[in-house]
RNA sequence: UGGGUCGGCAAGACGGUCGCGUUAGUGGGGUUUACUCCGCUACCGAGGAACGUCCGGGCUCCACAGAGUAGGGCGGUGGGUAAUUCCCACCCGGGGUAACCCGCGAGAACAGUGCAACAGAAAGUAAACCGCCUCCGGUUCGCCGGCGGUAAGGAUGAAACGGUGGUGUAAGAGACCACCAGCAGUCUGGGUGACCAGAUUGGCUAGGUAAACCUCGCCCGGAGCAAGGUCAGACAGAGAACGUUGAGGCUACUCGCUGAGUUCUCGGGUAGACCGCUAGAGAAUUGCGGCAACGUAAUUCCGAGAUAGAUGGCCGUCACGCGCAAGCGGACAGAACCCGGCGUAAUAGCCGGCCCAUUCA
């Protein structure tokens, strides 16, 4: 889980990084990425009415932040993580992996 | 024991680890207050449907929400309730051996208009396809044609203008008679009432459909927590039209009320914080009233309130179900102002009342 300084909020920043930060794709999230001088990454999830009925949504957001809390030092960035349908299908493991190594080609990228 | 029917309960438990939100306490920072940020500790932190948003209310603003029209909703009777289209009891009709279940239950479709596929002669002020019968004409003596009468019989249909038996007749018919069914009126008795039971009179018979228009009775003002209010902050205004002889608003329209701005074009800006925000038509137990829904008194209890949106992620153990076993599985689904209903979704179980059948005593 996510304390106040490693979220996103407002609805302009969520918009200014999905339409001018760096995008990368895997099959089960997209994440898009804007550097920032902060120190440390904030987050913001994106789960849309596409991945599912509302307790799936709310698994698949929970899963996604705790990903994020694990990564939350590794870079100096605010990301957008948007989660595909497919997210909902996969088990923990499986999504674990496939966020953190799309987190890397985000870093490596950027 | 088997089958059925009605109702209730519950929505796995425990632990480890890493986290989040509200509140309270505490420490620190932003020079002080206010406010805000970051630590630490403690408590609490999704549902029976939180869902659909289909009804009914509370609450807020519009005039402490007023009149009429239009429009919409409801429809056995009595009761319950803040209120309802909900709930309870009863009545009527239908189904079931029974427990029990079902009915969008107003208008005896006696105000009017309409509708009824297919079949059938005909789907309603009746009507003659076959059949039956009198009379007239013709005849090859088999019958044929014509004017009429006839709803007893045939045939169609979900439904064809009462049923059975008789009198009657050319053949027939409630044309007439008896009994029965049904309808209408009156009276008596019971019930708060819907209605029920009985008696009597009448004319002999009236089809269905109002989830078709319609008629009758009752109910409904509008918009909704993005309601509504407070604070902070930003920018930049210009032009045109209408207006106290009434702009605009309140309602779809008329009245009535209010009383100074409104609309359009071009250009620019904000979409932040706080209140509303959870103790209420509240829950449990017991007593009393009531067949019940429910009411009432006493005692006890109450602890989500988020806002890119907390209430969790991962791992393990034990129960539970399935499988010989390794093992696999646990539904439907997530608060967004709050209640009361309805409807829908779903599954591994547990408990109880009643009915029928069977066995034993």
């Amino acid at each position: 889980m996510l304390d106040r300084a490693h979220r996103l909020a407002l609805p302009t920043d969520f918009r200014r990084i999905t339409r001018r930060g760096t995008k990368q794709t895997s099959s089960l999230v997209v994440a898009y990425a804007i550097p920032s001088d902060r120190g440390l990454s904030r987050f913001g999830i994106v789960t849309s009415k596409a991945v599912g009925n509302a307790p799936t949504r709310n698994r698949v957001r929970r899963q996604l932040r705790a990903i994020a809390w694990e990564a939350r030092d590794a870079r100096s960035a605010d990301i957008v993580i948007r989660a595909l349908p497919a997210a909902a299908t996969v088990t923990w493991d499986v999504l674990h992996a496939d966020v953190l190594k799309t987190l890397d080609r985000l870093n490596t990228s950027a």
